[in-house]
RNA sequence: GCGGGUGUGGCGAAAUUGGUAGACGUACCAGACUUAGGAUCUGGCGCCGCGAGGCAUGGGGGUUCGAGUCCCUCCACCCGCACCA
């Protein structure tokens, strides 16, 4: 009987899928643990090999638990809403509901051909009305919540009112308009537009004017963590600023509980230390400054003052400058007279340059205002300039220059000839800045001959006492856009109207409205501008809001999404719907507490539900959204814990990064036009022996005379084993690197460089000059030596280098048939080949996409070999945090592992192996070795070193023809989290009734491990020189006898007596001389 | 520039607390069984050396009886942030 695996996993996947193997209940006895996979937006081109690391492992995980007793949580869903979605489908001319449906569909087949664990029943779609009603609701709890600061906790909006009653909002500043005050009687007095536009600027989702990374070519607004070096993250279209109404979340109120919450969970350094980074806390100091620009907008009048943030007011002596944003709203009011035009000129240079130039081209750029503050302490004059290098988002937008203690200050005064003030003495030597807290301050009047670490408290207090400034936190960290306008997300429940109640909720579904649709049309391009018009937040009664239809997916007039084209859906009850929807991470922010109670129609999730299963225990997932869903989904939970709906504080208790699987691509170079001749003149060849390499071009124009003209090259193998012999049997020893003896063509044998080759590199084509060929010899590793002759005059225009389809590439060599038929402009391209009749192909690791052509689609590794192998092939692979380039060279170890796993059962020529004879102390002990190495390697997600251990038991019990039942199927219950069809199988076939899923997990029994004696290394001096078998209970004085009773350690002692004998018990014997 | 990480055979990698470096797998070599082998089995395999032995965990230095592991320093590569005052 043989290893069937197709039949086996068929088998085994409809037995689980019948039996609803994985249906996981809420009210179990069993603790709860809940492991989760970040699911997957459902994309157009399925799932490649690099999708399911993180999923195979997380699955491995949650049958380990389950197998100890473990009521386990492992859902699956998927993240169908966004903009990926909706490019998608007006890229494919379908509509966004439909594409994503198929693929969906395409992403559960591909799943469900890899054995996952999955309770199905428990899938959640964002896109799908029954989840986004609750994405809704919470976004109108947030909307109807502020943040209060006293306490540190989200409140309900009517708490605020009812203060705001009371004492107006004195011990509430107002987060989105810092300079805004107001007593109780003039809170009273305010009309209800004016109480609402106020109560937007606490509410934790709200609408407001901002600053936004607009997005022309995917026309939305983006999220700053969807902006990389000003380019959009998806696609990578550029990206501008623009002022627009937005819907935002107010996170930043959550900035320092999400810096404190990273330490009360368990990701790694380098995933703390990026959201710690975006958060960016640092403490400072603002300080203002009286401004004197009389020939200015500003005159004589001195109220005007220039608020600068610092981190270092202790420098407040060293100030020769004043920076200020260009988009400072003081730039207009301080430009001096004279200065206006320069001014001007500089502030429209500004708003010229894209976000991409001012980040490519950090030249020194700025204009002095004319304006002048004054220093406090010393009544100088500082110059107000205007500089890009001041970021308007970021503390006052206005800094106080300190050439001397920084780097870019000091760049700015050297541009500008701008005197430099040294506070610092001796620490500053004129050339570079010295950003130094520990310097003795000079220069500084009444700091002078302070430590500036110290001085920095006692300007704060001086401040303070004068009442110029105070100590200030800041962060980095900015509110997140929270809207976009397209089409394929959850709408906003909300309507807007101007201040009188909407009217009532008509159901039938032509909502009608008593106002004609041209003065509803007007009303909806004034919700832009029109500050007047009041957010109504429909009811929960309400909800879900429904996403209409929509045929065409175009942009609506004023930069609105598709939606504001629907007037029959954009009037509503007297008002405008908001016609924005909600940006991707909406959905993916609470999606965790859905897979608890996911059929829940009146709650998001029920309280009894998210007490059992707690927090994510185990969260699997890529690096790419440490900043982007983990921040967003931390402050939903912070969020929903504040008002009671959570018990827990952190939706994560452990987060375990997969790395990327890059992609190895292949690639073919094809010749173009009039450079083939010169590139064909100069070609490459190696010539040893009979053996022949060329560098390997297309072409399909190529005439046969060309070939003739090549040059030879020739390799001189100056080591023992030859290269010839290396090449000649291993086709794999292109790949590799070679140490070469370059000689040049003039001066052979004379002028002898070494240095290294890629070969893979150079029959690429890659290198073209002598230096590209020799780099410098840092590593004694290569053991080959040759001689080379280089051609000159490669170059990139004699060639095009062209992606080809990995699948049609067997390790490095293409399948020529299998290349001309992949595209009909190939079909008749003549193909040059090695001179042993093969084209070997260029390699590259790039990231895998299909448009790189070096995705590998999991299902044809499934089919060649089953689920099984693959499953443990990718755990074999190397730690599951690493990236790696995909490479299959290895996955036929691990089915050779599957099948000897086999034959312990089953052989192909005996049938029945197993039996159910007693086990002895050796087979035991294989076995309890394995317990202990596979739940120790499972603890810590070491499931490559797993697979290893597997596979050293297999091979022992090989050894020990060992065919025992007893031992076996301990072995097989180990093995079913990683291998679970071929385990159900043998499982069965060794009498079993019930699945293997729910067998008791073997204990480990340490008596079976227990040695008596050990074989140590002796080493002399540290130096391993024999080895003794030593009873463990060894004294020191038996192993001191024995050792110097020891032939082999007498010889190296050299009759000289030791010093010391260094006896560590079950480790080594050490003997000192 | 700042922050995080990595560096070990031809290749993917082990070495969990400072204690026999290279487990396991590939690739390769030799052999067995075979009509055949892309099946299976046996043996070999870090490098240099006939050998004894020497040298080896990116380079250099240090601590230690003993260092891949700890400390200092330099180098290379990868990832993240990037004018954040």
């Amino acid at each position: 009987m043989e290893y069937d695996y197709s039949r086996i996993e068929k088998k085994w996947q409809d037995y689980w899928k019948a039996n609803g193997s994985y249906k996981v209940s809420n009210d179990a006895a069993k603790p709860g643990y809940y492991v989760l996979d970040m699911f997957p937006y459902p994309s157009g081109t399925g799932l490649h090999v690099g999708h399911p690391l993180g999923y195979i492992a997380s699955d491995i995980f949650a049958r380990y638990k389950r197998s100890r007793g473990f009521n386990v949580l492992h859902p699956m869903g998927y993240d169908a809403f966004g903009l990926p979605a909706e490019q998608y489908a007006i890229d494919h001319g379908i509509h966004p509901s439909i594409s994503t449906q198929q693929n969906i569909e395409n992403f559960r087949k591909q799943l469900d051909n890899i054995g996952f664990s999955y309770d199905w029943s428990r899938e959640v779609r964002t896109s799908d009305p029954g989840f986004y009603k609750w994405t809704q609701w919470i976004f109108l709890q947030l909307f109807d919540s502020w943040y209060n600061r006293q306490t540190k906790t989200a409140e309900s909006i009517n708490v605020l009112i009812a203060l705001f009653e009371k004492q107006g909002n004195i011990g509430h500043p107002c987060p989105g308009n810092t300079a805004l005050f107001f007593s109780a009687s003039e809170w009273n007095g305010f009309d209800e537009t004016k109480k609402q536009q106020v109560l937007m600027d606490y509410r934790l989702s709200y609408c407001g004017y901002g600053e936004v990374n607009w997005c022309e070519a995917l026309g939305t607004v983006l999220a700053n963590d969807e902006v990389i070096n000003g380019l959009s993250e998806r696609g990578g279209f550029p990206v501008v600023k623009r002022k627009l109404r937005q819907w935002y979340l107010r996170i930043t109120e959550y900035a320092d509980r999400l810096l404190e919450g990273l330490q009360t969970v368990d990701f790694s350094d380098a995933m703390k230390e990026m959201q710690a980074n975006w958060i960016g806390k640092s403490y400072g100091a603002e300080i203002s400054f009286d401004i004197h620009s009389p020939s200015s907008a500003l005159g004589t009048n001195n109220e005007q003052k220039l608020t600068v943030y610092t981190t270092r007011p202790d420098t407040i002596f060293g100030v020769d400058f004043m920076v200020i944003a260009p988009e400072h709203e003081l730039v207009d009011i301080i430009k001096s007279k004279e200065e206006t035009i320069a001014v001007d000129e500089y502030v429209a240079y500004v708003n010229s340059r894209s976000d991409r130039e001012r980040m490519a081209e950090k030249k020194i750029s700025g204009c002095f205002t004319g304006a002048y503050a004054i220093n406090p302490f010393n009544n100088q004059s500082i110059p107000v300039w205007i500089s890009e290098y001041v970021l308007a988002g970021y503390g006052t937008g206005a800094i106080m220059g300190v050439p001397c203690g920084d780097e870019r200050d000091l760049r700015f005064a050297k541009h500008f000839n701008i005197p430099v003030t040294n506070i610092i003495g001796a620490a500053f030597n004129g050339e570079e800045a010295n950003p130094t807290k520990e310097a003795i301050l000079e220069n500084s009047d009444f700091l002078t001959g302070m430590v500036m670490r110290d001085a920095i408290d006692v300007v704060n207090a001086k401040i303070e006492e004068m009442g110029i400034g105070k100590k200030k936190v800041n962060y980095r960290m900015r509110d997140a856009a929270f809207s976009r306008q397209r089409y394929w997300g959850e709408p906003f429940p909300i309507v807007w109207a101007p201040d009188v109640a909407l009217t009532e909720a008509d159901n039938s579904s032509e909502a009608s409205s008593d106002k004609s649709a041209e003065a509803m049309a007007g009303m909806a391009n004034e919700v832009s501008a029109n500050k007047e018009l009041i957010a109504h937040p429909l009811p929960v009664s309400e909800l879900p809001v429904m996403l209409p239809d929509l045929d065409e997916l175009k942009p609506g007039p004023g930069g609105e999404g598709p939606l504001s084209n629907l007037d029959s859906w954009k009037n509503y009850r007297g008002g405008i719907r908001e016609v924005n929807t909600m940006p991707g991470y909406a959905g993916s922010s609470w999606y965790f507490l859905r897979y608890m109670d996911p059929h829940n129609e009146n709650e998001f999730c029920s309280r009894k539900a998210s007490d059992y299963w707690n927090q994510v225990d185990l969260y699997i997932g890529g690096t790419e959204h440490a900043v982007g869903h983990l921040l967003y989904s931390r402050m939903w939970t912070k969020f929903l814990f504040d008002l009671g709906y959570i018990g827990f504080q952190e939706p994560y208790k452990k987060l375990v990064n997969q790395g990327m699987i890059q992609g190895s691509s292949r690639f073919v170079f094809r010749l173009n036009g009039k450079a083939a001749e010169k590139f064909i003149s100069n070609l490459l060849e190696v010539t040893f022996n009979d053996f022949e390499f060329r560098v390997p071009v297309i072409n399909e124009k190529l005439q046969p005379d060309f070939i003739s003209e090549k040059r030879k090259i020739e390799i001189e193998v100056t080591s023992q084993k030859s290269i010839q012999e290396k090449f000649g049997k291993r086709k794999n020893a292109i790949n590799q690197e070679y140490k070469l003896i370059y000689i040049s063509n003039e001066e052979v044998f004379e002028k002898r460089q070494e240095g290294i080759i890629s070969f893979n590199a150079w029959l690429a084509g890659k290198l073209h000059s002598e230096e590209d060929y020799i780099s410098p010899l840092n590593s004694k590793k290569k053991n080959y030596y040759a001689t080379l002759f280089v051609v000159e005059g490669l170059n990139e225009d004699c060639y095009e280098k062209l992606h080809v389809d990995v699948n049609i590439v067997d390790g490095i060599e293409l399948d020529i048939d299998a290349f001309k038929r992949s595209k009909p402009e190939y079909a008749n391209a003549e193909v040059i080949l090695l001179g042993d009749g093969k084209y070997i192909c260029g390699v590259e690791v790039e990231k895998m996409s299909k448009s790189k052509f070096n995705t590998v689609n999991p299902d044809d590794l499934v089919t060649k070999y089953g689920a099984d192998t693959f499953r443990m092939y990718e755990m074999f692979l190397g730690p599951i945090q690493d990236s790696k380039p995909w490479d299959t060279k290895g996955i036929e170890g691990v089915h050779r592992f599957l099948k000897k796993l086999w034959r312990l059962f089953y052989d192909d020529l005996k049938g029945k192996v197993w039996n159910e004879e007693k086990a002895s102390d050796a087979e035991l002990k294989v076995l309890h070795r394995t317990i202990k190495k596979i739940g120790e390697d499972n603890e810590r997600f070491s499931f490559n070193t797993g697979v290893s251990g597997f596979m050293v038991c297999v091979n022992e019990l090989h050894d020990l023809k060992c065919h025992k039942k007893e031992i076996l199927q301990h072995l097989l219950i180990l093995l079913s989290p990683y291998a679970p069809h071929i385990a159900e199988e043998l499982w069965q076939l060794t009498g079993n009734k019930d699945s293997i899923l729910d067998a008791p997990y073997p204990e480990l029994q340490e008596k079976y491990l227990v040695e008596t004696s050990h074989t140590y290394p002796v080493s002399v001096n540290g130096k391993m020189r024999t080895q003794a078998d030593l009873s463990l209970q060894a004294t020191q004085q038996e192993v001191e006898e024995l050792v110097m009773n020891n032939p082999i350690i007498l010889k190296w002692l050299e009759g000289k007596p030791p010093k010391k004998i260094i006896y560590v018990k079950g480790k080594m014997i050490n003997v000192v001389v």
